[in-house]
DNA sequence: TCCCAACGGGG
DNA sequence: GTGTACGTTGGGA
């Protein structure tokens, strides 16, 4: 009844604005949603772009949160809505209870839907709820209110969106606009935002780490379609015309203000933004008690922090850090393991940072100016690189966002779990399914104890190989959920369905009616099914990276399946896709023995084989034949041929190291997985050796070389012939070197700078060079200015550095540790 | 062998 | 803001 007339009289008031001719359509791209308590009532505000290029903000007072209970008895509806509960001091209540039918896992039940009044009394609702022995499930009382705001209204960010509004003035920076209807008609995407990189420079004297609370921002730069810009406080001269200069740090901070005010960006980007530029930025306009009022709805800029979880948001305008997005989603697809700027630039871009001292900045800055020009230029190009990784990866993201349905701050800062559970989440009114609730702490504790067996493998035997092929079955995991109905609710249900190819367990699935989840999968896997075919016709980036997107969304089903914190969590779906997919792989290893190929390596979802003195023709008929042979959407992919590649043991015995290997492409790089012996923190010598060994072994194949290579450094380590700056060794020190428990050479190191009066703190990156003489470690590490030429400790920089990088390589090509050293006429190698 | 600290990215 | 959660690896005990 309240409904009802609630109803009417919103039909009544429209009916009069429009007579009034007060109300306007709009059309707009939501760009970033955000909600604000208003008179004690929950406004939710969406920020966009409108056709014709302004930026608008449209706010929505009539959305109420509310939650899923099942109830036991037809008493629980009246109990719940007689609730009465104090929240410091406010009563809070339900506001209303309606009766629906949903499905639950597949089932059909019957569901109370409680509203309440703000978001947060969900919560309180739910605690007063969940222990109640009359109810059997209580749920979605955790949705991110903005998020369920989105996903009812089917409104996805970044499509074009239809209003029906009135304006009004909410003091914002943006045009306001009052919803009073609000839909999606069109799929027309906003393809073109209009982005702005940002990247900064900080004062940070010689060895010192970073610290915000007092090194100063130096530079900030800017870059965008057709702008540039560097600003910084130290005048110099300079040729370069986007310099400009600002008499200080706080003219420094104003400026950044302005600029991002003036340029209107639609998206700012940078790189790590979330836990530095911003952030940074953050601590030093607080220091000038300058306000970085940024949001378009005049709020301030925001950093949180909590744990790992770093993140920097302006309301309004879509902040993506890069970063995060590479390195979360976007790495599947890339061969460094290395995340920094410069190697992600190099493998994305074909470009690299400019290459300049920047541990001298600090000291540049203070007594040579006149030098500042090539840190600007270098300032500058960072915000470059960033903003072409973003052009790169945009098309990605947007696809995402399409797909999931969530803006795009909420997208880039999402796992692989997480984008699947948000999709399922966004899915399951369709389908008219109730999400299973948030596993809590006991719960959690339960599903991280149980183990399951993952991908087969099968073990690499050492060796150097030639004429490589390899096999991808990455779709493996999807197309089994989908093509053998893996779901929760068709496990073990009635009606029939075949085994799966467990010994010790018995499951099945029903094949009767396809699940939530594996149409959902099916979904994906033939939407980019649409795409490749479109793709045959003409290779375009744009449908590239949405087949990608498609592709990890796909991919990321399987493991969010056995992931602990997932909502549709099931470790027999899990277990039984893994049966199905170490069958499958078996499949094609007993295949490939048939024909004669020599199988190397298979891991899961690939096959590494050598060709035998077949041709790479009737690699590719072989992997068709397979593909002849597999159900449904299932698909063995051809990956590609190297001509040569190094499988190295692991560290304990002769097998084959899993996912350790080096393999020579076609075109003469090095395709490096899994030897991470060498590490940012390792010597500048150990780097060098591995990257040289590696390169005379697959690119000229002559072992002989590489060994004399290896020995003729390991003599000039002896003969201390290696500069000094080749031993540094740089660590970090993490927390004051009082509160180390054990102490590590850095730690050592770092006390007695102390000592010598030296700024030591959390933060602060420690280099050192361990030299020779007796007693342990630590006692011999000095900081290189300690240290003169060539009194390091040869032993230890072979033992520990060198060696460990090589060793293996040599392993394969028959030399033993020991053999490296003998024939060099020295003493044996240590322990080994 | 197990367990805990380090590390990432940024300057 | 209906939140805020790492995941891997090496060294030392």
């Amino acid at each position: 009844m309240q409904t009802i007339y609630k109803y009417l009289e919103c039909r009544s008031f429209k009916y009069a604005q429009i007579l009034l001719k007060k109300m306007s359509l709009l059309k707009f791209y939501p760009i970033d949603v955000t909600y604000k308590i208003i008179d004690d009532k929950p406004v939710v505000m969406l920020f966009g772009k409108a056709l014709g290029g302004h930026r608008v903000c449209v706010v929505d007072e009539d959305f109420e949160p509310y939650l899923y209970v099942i109830p036991r008895n037809k008493e629980v509806a009246d109990k719940i809505s007689k609730i009465q509960v104090d929240d410091k001091g406010t009563p809070v209540q339900v506001v209303r209870v309606e009766n629906v039918n949903k499905k639950y896992l597949g089932k059909v039940v019957n569901v109370l839907k409680v509203f309440t009044k703000l978001p947060k009394h969900l919560l309180i609702i739910r605690d007063v709820i969940k222990d109640w022995d009359i109810i059997e499930l209580i749920t979605e009382y955790d949705i991110v209110f903005v998020r369920r705001y989105l996903i009812d209204k089917n409104i996805i960010p970044f499509t074009l969106t239809d209003v029906e509004c009135e304006k009004v003035d909410m003091g914002f920076k943006v045009s306001t606009f009052k919803i009073k209807e609000i839909k999606q008609d069109s799929d027309e995407i906003f393809e073109t935002p209009k982005i702005l990189a940002i990247d900064i420079e900080t004062y940070n004297p010689n060895g010192k780490g970073i610290a915000p609370d007092v090194n100063p921002v130096l530079m900030i730069s800017f870059y965008g379609e057709d702008f540039k810009k560097v600003i910084t406080w130290k005048k110099f001269k300079t040729e370069l015309d986007y310099v400009e200069f600002v008499d200080g740090e706080v003219d420094l901070i104003d400026k950044f203000k302005e600029i991002i005010e003036k340029y209107k960006p639609d998206v700012v980007c940078g790189y790590y933004s979330d836990g530095f530029d911003f952030p940074y930025i953050q601590t030093r306009a607080k220091k000038y008690k300058i306000k970085l009022d940024l949001g378009l709805d005049g709020s301030e800029l925001k950093c949180f922090k909590r744990g790992r979880f770093e993140t920097a948001k302006l309301v309004g305008i879509a902040h993506i850090d890069v970063f995060k997005f590479i390195k979360r989603i976007l790495r599947v697809n890339l061969d460094t393991s290395m995340f920094g700027l410069n190697d992600v630039a190099y493998e994305l871009l074909g470009e690299k940072k400019i290459d300049v001292e920047l541990d001298n900045l600090a000291k540049i800055w203070d007594d040579e100016p006149e030098k500042l020009s090539k840190f600007c230029e270098y300032n500058l190009h960072d915000s470059y690189l960033t903003y072409k990784l973003l052009q790169k990866s945009i098309a990605n993201i947007i696809e995402l966002v399409k797909i999931v349905g969530l803006p795009p701050y909420d997208i880039i800062r999402m796992g692989f779990s997480q984008l699947v559970e948000w999709y399922l989440l966004r899915q399951a009114p369709s389908y008219g399914e109730i999400a299973p609730e948030q596993p809590h702490s006991d719960e959690i504790r339960r599903r991280r104890s149980l183990t399951f067996k993952g991908g087969f493998v099968f073990e690499p035997k050492p060796g150097l190989y030639k004429n490589i092929v390899v096999y991808d079955f990455r779709s493996l995991y999807p197309s089994i959920i989908s093509s053998h109905n893996i779901s929760p609710a068709t496990l073990n249900s009635e009606g029939k369905g075949e085994q799966v190819p467990l010994k010790d367990e018995y499951y099945w699935f029903s094949n009767e009616e396809k699940a939530f989840i594996p149409t959902l999968i099916e979904d994906i896997v033939k939407r980019r099914m649409r795409i490749k075919e479109i793709m045959k016709e003409g290779n375009n980036a744009l449908l590239e990276a949405r087949s990608q997107s498609l592709k990890i969304l796909a991919n990321s089903f399987y493991g969010y399946l056995g992931f602990y914190a997932a909502r549709w969590y099931s470790m027999e779906c899990a277990r039984s896709t893994t049966a199905y997919g170490r069958f499958y792989v078996n499949k094609v290893i007993e295949g490939a023995k048939e024909q004669g190929f020599n199988v190397l390596y298979a891991d899961t979802d690939s096959c590494f084989m050598s060709l035998e003195g077949k041709t790479k023709q009737d690699a590719e008929k072989f992997a068709d034949e397979i593909n002849e042979g597999l159900p449904g959407v299932m698909e063995l992919e051809y990956e590609g041929h190297y001509p040569a590649g190094i499988f190295v043991s692991a560290k304990a015995g002769t097998n084959g190291a899993k996912k350790k290997y080096a393999l020579l492409t076609e075109k003469g790089d090095l395709k490096l997985r899994g030897f991470e012996a060498v590490r940012r923190n390792s010597s500048q010598i150990a780097k060098e050796v591995q990257g040289k060994v590696l390169n005379i072994v697959l690119k000229e194949d002559d072992k002989e070389k590489a060994m004399k290579y290896v020995r003729s450094v390991l003599e000039d380590l002896r003969k201390k012939r290696v500069d000094n700056s080749k031993m540094i060794i740089h660590t970090q020190l993490t927390k004051d070197t009082s509160d180390y428990y054990s102490i590590g050479p850095h730690v050592a190191v770092a006390s007695r700078m102390k000592a010598l009066g030296l700024e030591v703190g959390p933060g602060t990156i420690i280099h050192y060079i361990v030299t020779s003489g007796g007693g342990i470690i630590r006692d011999r590490s000095k900081l290189p200015e300690e240290v003169k030429q060539g009194n390091y400790d040869a032993d230890y920089y072979i033992n520990n550095q060198v060696v460990p990088a090589i060793e293996k390589i040599f392993e394969v090509l028959g030399y033993t540790r020991e053999d490296i050293a003998e024939k060099e006429g020295q003493k044996k190698l240590g322990e080994f």
